[in-house]
Order: structure tokens, then C-alpha cells, then sequence
DNA sequence: TGTATATTCGAAAACGTTTTCGAACCTTTT
DNA sequence: AAAAGGTTCGAAAACGTTTTCGAATATACA
């Protein structure tokens, strides 16, 4: 291994001098600084990260919490594009990236413990039981933290703007005429209610009374509720003329009912998901749907969690919302 | 920051104590071990991760090499579940997982240069171009490294049999009584090259002459390449009984070409496509695919990484095969 | 020329561990 | 009672950096 000592020797100068100048400190002449670079090169020498980090009580290392609790956590492509999103924000700014989890080996830990052992400069927090103690310790240490689609109280949070999603949602159903809509929306939680609300609102604001039999709880990710969902809808004597599903995936379970039930999208009903995955645009009929920027949300988070990390003194807690886009498809009869 | 030295001073014993007494050396007796062990426990000390690797030159930390050429990478379910095997795999042994990539910040390095700046203790290589001379020079380098679904010569790798994927789908196709049989395949690579050599030798095998006509390259995961080939198997004036896809997704493309047609799947043409990933369980009708074990992969993966880590001299270069499965479905009709 | 100011460098301490080796003590054996 | 062996512990070095502070030299100014 090539070490500090090796190009101090080789160049003759101290091992300080040689630090110094690989790390661009300006109390070093030029002619030196080139000569210490230039064997660095020819050397093959890399800064050894556990010595630095030692030293400094930086690792250039975000850890990233993302716990499957229903086991769908990366195959949602939610999640799986920000997760990409985050990689590729943090190494721009130089940063690695590394899991966090409750246990190493043997050894149970909390997420905090895990991220303070590893020696991360701060964590990004997705897709994760937010009412988890073990989280909440996290976010109140002294470790910076950025939790996305979910706000505490001193904490920075980029958010999906789910308002702005349902009542882009709302608003281009009704426009096109529907007046019976109904909505499956995921289990609850802030997300989910913000969508609701937003949809509540959307009603009030348009005059329209909305019809709580039209209102179903199912799951996100899971198909088979919401086709149980869309079957009791289609079941009722005044059938709704559009439906709204948890998410894209969600639909292809309703999907199945419809065609089941011998309905054509979007003649016979109208349908309307939510995410935006590649496979929405791909179906045919294509799928009119609300794409979630998670690409933009993941690079937010980092950008505003290394900030925490790089000027804590400047930066200040954020509430970071995210818009996304409503892709008008082909699943909403104009009525 | 609670370190060895409060716990010595607490404890009235030296350094030496604490660190032997917690890593369970057994030149300390019971008792000063115990009283050790629970004075950390009571101080909430942490071990200092980055002073441990200086010392010990290892950090418990395995790198992941996934670079998605296509940017569909980590949204391809065969890669994010794998992931998650592999994040969990490690983290049962007690290491954590980070993202390898090419450049950290301004600083361009090769793969190998990262790996071992961040003192991977090992690396699990997937999705990515094998062809890459950065990953040449990081499988040939001192750092333990497990190929996945690519094999080269000194390095252990962990394939999906798609010997014995394509096999299967081959001889069911058969079985049902297909003697048309189209293949889309993806793109050229060992794995592509892997599945179209078994079934040409099923075909030989069973004194089934193929027809060159029916094979045609698209790309994996692009289902608009895979809806331009099933268009042109569709014109063919001798069209094909059974189309096989490169992948689950790719197949949603020529499931609309084929609706558009208005032909219906398996009555007019059967299908069957390769992954198993969720949504092929959930279309109706079911479809018909190879399940690739991504999970068994992912851990397969890693344990031989780590078993190459702690044990460079027992472990040999392996390379180990996971089978998947077929999953029968309702898209391949009997005939 | 002498003094003040910049510039350039190096010695040494420090970060928190692990590990070697020897010292001290205790137990057993003869 | 002495020797031999085992047990338990600590001093100190080492891992590869960064950083402080002072020394030495060069430059500027009067």
C-alpha cells in the first residue's frame, strides 16, 4: 500500500508538506505541490478513507434508510428510482452511500447506533414505519437527517407533492364530466391522507358532494385489494364511472376485475392510477396517471442533507416540495 | 464520543483490558470481562469503525457494483430484488453494503481505485458491461470480488441457469404441441447466448428443425423493440403459434401489438416470457415465464464473497448455478 | 541595512483502535 | 520450598492521516 510516507521519501519533503499539498492548503509553493501530485500519480497512491475519517470525523459516507416493511420496498419502482437518484446525487457531490439496517451480525443495533458506527455524515430516510422509535431516535440525534414524504418537527423533508397530485387528479376527472368517481387509497398514513384531503377539498371547492360509498381503504403495491375494492364498486347498483387506484401497479388487479366483468376502459368505466412507472406507459389503453418525480425528490434530499453536513450553522430546516405531472393517457372517458 | 479510554478509566484497568475483554479474548478473566462489558454497555460505547479498520485493515464492508447502462438498472425487479438479497445476506454476516461507482465528486477513479479507498473488503459485481476494462482490472486486483451472471477466469460467480431456464420453456412449449416457435432475444451477451444454444440443442434434441426466420434480436427490457418483432412475427404469412419473450416486461409490447390485431391470448397466438417478476403474477391471463431466483442468487452471492474474505485460502474459484423455475400459466395453449 | 511581513516547510501530537510481549501473580508439581 | 507452568493484565507501538505551531527563509519596506 502507497502511503503518505512513500511520496514524502520519494520526494524528499515532509509528511506533512505532502498532505498538505494533495489537499490544496496554499501555504505550499507550486513547484512543490506539482512534484508531490505528480508522484502521487506515478505512485499510484489513495488516500486511505479510515485514516482520513479518523482523523477528521468525516467519511464522505450517507447512509440511506429504506426498510421493506411489506417486503415490496426496491421492487416499488417509487423507490427503486429514487434510490438511483440518490446514488448518483451523493457520488456528484462525493459522497458513497451505505444501507442502514437494525443489525449487523450477531450484533443488534439501532438504525442510529448502526449510522454513528459506521460513521455516517448523515442519513436519508425513505420508505420506513415513521412511528418507529428506533427512527424517530435517529432523526432527534445529533446525526443530520433528511426523511422524504414525512415531516418532523426539526427535521428537513422532501415531499411528494401528493395535494397537488390528487387535485390535478380530481380536477381532470371532473372536468371530463364524471360525477360518480370513486377512490381506493392506500392504508394510512400522512400520505395518504394528504391525497384525501386533497380530493375532499377538491370536491368542496367544485361543489361537488362526494358519495362516502365511493371511498375504499385497500393497500399500496397489492393488487389483489384493490381488485376486491374495484369489484365491490362495480357491484353497486350506481356503479361509479371512474376510478381512482392507490397506485399504477394497484390497478392491474382492478384491470382484471373490469375485463373480467366484460368492461372496457375506458368506455365502460374509467380508471386513473397513480406513479407514473414505466409500465403505465407502456399498457394499452394508456394509463392516465400522476407521475411522482421521485428522480427529483431523491436528488433533493441529498442535496439538502449534505448542506446540513457541509454548513450546519447555515442550514436550516426545510419542508422541500416536490410537484410531479399529471400524464393525461388514455383511461378517462371525456363524458 | 465514548471511547475505550473512558470505559479503562471507569473500570480502573488499561486499554488493553477494555479492547481484549470486548472483542472476547480470553487472556482476561470473568470477572474484569464482565465488568468491562457492562460498563460499555452502561456508558454507551460504540466501537470507532474507522480506527478499527486502520487498525485491523478490514471494515466489515462489501461493495456492489451496479451500473445501469441502460438506466433501467435498479428498476429492472431482477436487479432491485437482488439487491435486497444481497443487502440482507450481508448484513446477517454482519457487513454493510455500498454502492461502487466510477467517480466520487470532482475525483474521477476507476472501480477498483474506489473499492479500495473505501477499503471494501470485497466486491459483488452485476449489471454491468463485463466487457469494461475498469471492471477487468477490479476482478484481477487483491480485492475478493463474486461475479454475477458472467464468468470469468479466476473469480468465483454466481449464474441464473438459463441453461436451464430456456430448456424448460422450450420443452413445455413443445409439450403443448407448438412447431412454430418464434424467439425475441435480447441483446447480445453470455446470457443471451446462453439461453438461444439451449434451445436451438432442445430443438436438435428432440428432432425439432428451428427456423431462422423465427429468431429475432430486441433488447432486454425494451418492450418497444419486443412490439417491432412481434409485428413482423405476426405479418409472416406462416405466422407463429407461440412467441417467446426475452423478458416479462418486454412482453407487455407485443401484448398490445397482438390486441391491436385483435387476437387473443392463448386462443390466437400463446406467449411466455422470462423473470417471473411480480406483474406477470398478476396479469390475467396468468403469464406463462421462467422464474429467475434473484433472491437465492443475491445470497448465493455473497456468501461466497464473504467465505472468500475470511477464508482467501480455503475458498476456491466456484461457480455456482441457480436454478429458477417455470411458472405455468394460461398464456401457452394446447394445441 | 535593519525591520517587518509573507511565504514555505517540518516536527510532533492526535484521532481510537488492536496487538505484541513481557511482567506480575497464582497454582501446581516435585 | 523451589521450580515450572498457567493466568491475568498493562505499556507501548503501530495503523495513515490531518493540523497546529513554530522555524526558517524570502520579500518588502523604511
Amino acid at each position: 500500500m502507497v502511503t503518505l510516507k512513500d511520496i514524502s521519501e520519494y520526494c524528499g519533503v515532509s509528511n506533512s508538506t505532502v498532505s498538505k499539498a494533495l489537499n490544496g492548503q496554499k501555504d505550499i509553493s507550486k513547484q512543490t505541490a506539482q512534484r508531490v501530485k505528480d508522484a502521487a500519480q506515478k505512485l499510484g497512491y489513495l488516500p486511505n478513507s479510515a485514516a482520513r475519517s479518523l482523523k477528521t470525523n468525516k467519511t464522505l459516507n450517507v447512509g440511506v434508510l429504506f426498510v421493506d416493511k411489506t417486503s415490496s420496498g426496491l421492487r416499488h419502482e417509487y423507490f427503486s428510482g429514487m434510490l438511483e437518484s440518490i446514488k448518483s446525487a451523493a457520488e456528484s457531490k462525493g459522497y458513497d452511500i451505505t444501507f442502514i439496517s437494525r443489525n449487523l451480525g450477531e450484533r443488534q443495533m439501532s438504525f442510529y447506533e448502526h449510522a454513528k458506527y459506521r460513521g455516517c455524515d448523515g442519513v436519508v430516510i425513505a420508505s420506513v414505519d415513521f412511528s418507529n422509535p428506533d427512527v424517530i431516535e435517529l432523526v432527534n440525534s445529533e446525526i443530520p437527517t433528511v426523511t422524504v414524504d414525512y415531516v418532523y418537527d426539526r427535521c428537513s423533508s422532501v415531499l411528494s407533492d401528493n395535494l397537488d397530485g390528487m387535485k390535478q387528479i380530481a380536477e381532470y376527472v371532473f372536468s371530463k364530466g364524471h360525477r360518480r368517481v370513486a377512490v381506493i387509497h392506500g392504508e394510512n398514513t400522512s400520505v395518504t391522507q394528504k391525497r384525501m384531503a386533497s380530493f375532499r377539498s377538491t370536491c368542496k371547492r367544485l361543489g361537488l358532494k362526494l358519495d362516502e360509498k365511493l371511498i375504499k381503504e385497500a393497500r399500496y403495491h397489492d393488487p389483489k385489494l384493490s381488485a376486491l375494492a374495484t369489484r365491490e364498486f362495480l357491484d353497486l347498483e350506481d356503479r361509479p364511472t371512474c376510478i381512482i387506484y392507490p397506485d399504477d401497479f394497484s390497478f392491474i388487479g382492478g384491470k382484471n376485475i373490469i375485463e373480467q366483468r366484460g368492461l372496457k376502459v375506458p368506455d365502460d368505466i374509467s380508471v386513473i392510477g397513480y406513479d407514473g412507472i414505466l409500465l403505465s406507459q407502456i399498457l394499452r389503453p394508456k394509463l392516465t396517471t400522476y407521475k411522482q418525480n421521485s428522480v427529483e425528490i431523491g436528488k433533493k434530499a441529498v442535496q439538502k442533507l449534505i448542506e446540513q453536513i457541509e454548513e450546519p450553522s447555515l442550514s436550516i430546516p426545510e419542508i422541500i416540495t416536490v410537484t410531479g405531472k399529471l400524464l393525461k393517457g388514455e383511461t378517462v372517458k371525456e363524458l
